[in-house]
DNA sequence: CAATTGTAGTATCGACTCGATACTAATAGC
DNA sequence: GCTATTAGTATCGAGTCGATACTACAATTG
């Protein structure tokens, strides 16, 4: 039997959403142009590409290719080709779409998160994380979690260097932004 | 200063909800569609109308009609004339409405839920509560909040009655599982 | 190294969504 | 009664999204 509170907490997380949502239009971006802009401004360098980005969003490379194209049209985006791979395209934001997400209407809800919990939320954040680990083994999705506590993940293997971590699985430095960084990658310890 | 911990759990609720939306199309049905079956087999008969649907979904009575005609054309949702108001519009689940909503996938996301609270989800609803109400402040929105935390609710005016309870602002008569659903009419007491 | 298979991304089409506008009908206020 | 307001619908157009097909490149296989 399902407790009653945890199918009304699923509720109130979809209502929240929707109120997010619903207010967006202000800076003429939809939701999955916010969700991406998001994601670029905590994705590591492997991370940004359109593929990685349509899995987070649970979508369609196609989809995602023309959400890509709204955002380079508004300037906030620029596609690159990749040097490893050409077939590849490398994502950035531009400094207009790091400064647009400033006003990220998200940051309206984080308020709200940090009233309601009395400015101490880390109990919510690690209940959400739990959550939303579960939900993702049950939708067979990736975690896109932080990359330093990837199981690939090797702390501080060239001691002083500009990137003294490394990834085993990429076998690529990995400099301490880098690490701090979500990953497409990821994969719990 | 934002706690990080805050804007990272806002980020987390649009994961979950953005998971869930995306598993949706099994039945045929939409997002905007579940949530109008969750909101009209929730709504007590004051507030199952368009334009009630159209504050709780957030959108316009527009946008709702159409969604309703949806639902209709599914065999989900019956409408008919109003006795009270010829100008509107009475909404009721049908019986497969009330069916198809038990395999609403937010019930997946409340099993997650369950698992990752270890079965009490009482603390992470309080503070889901706590979270809307805050947001709905923000954004001058209806709470949609159960009808006997109104302060308009009066209990047991008519003990022994099958509508015992009262609603001061309708002026109406109320029974028990009026006062258990959610009204548009509702504010804190 | 040539041929095959697989992958990254884009272009394009069609169904659908949604907000805006305009409209009808009914209620409320004066 | 006359006007203003409200409930709901119809319709249009911009935009979204998934599906399909395609190009270009990479990886694999023999």
């Amino acid at each position: 039997m399902l407790p009653e509170a945890a199918l009304e907490s699923a509720h109130l997380i979809g209502r929240l959403d929707r109120l997010v949502r619903s207010g967006v239009a202000v800076e003429g971006l939809n939701p999955a142009q916010w969700e991406a802009l998001r994601y670029l401004a905590r994705a590591n360098r492997f991370s940004r590409t359109p593929a990685a980005l349509a899995d987070y969003l649970g979508s369609t490379r196609g989809t995602v290719s023309q959400t890509l194209i709204a955002l380079e049209q508004k300037g906030f985006v620029v596609r690159s080709q990749s040097r490893q791979d050409r077939r590849s395209v490398d994502l950035a934001l531009t400094r207009a779409g790091a400064m647009v997400l400033k006003r990220d209407p998200l940051i309206g809800l984080a308020g709200d998160i940090a009233t309601a919990t009395g400015g101490d939320a880390a109990p919510l954040l690690a209940t959400l994380q739990a959550i939303l680990a579960a939900a993702i083994a049950r939708n067979d999705g990736r975690a896109f979690g932080i990359c330093h506590t990837c199981r690939h993940f090797r702390r501080n293997v060239q001691p002083g260097a500009a990137a003294p971590h490394h990834c085993a699985l990429l076998d690529e430095p990995l400099s301490e932004a880098d690490s701090a960084d979500i990953c497409v990658e990821q994969e719990a310890a």
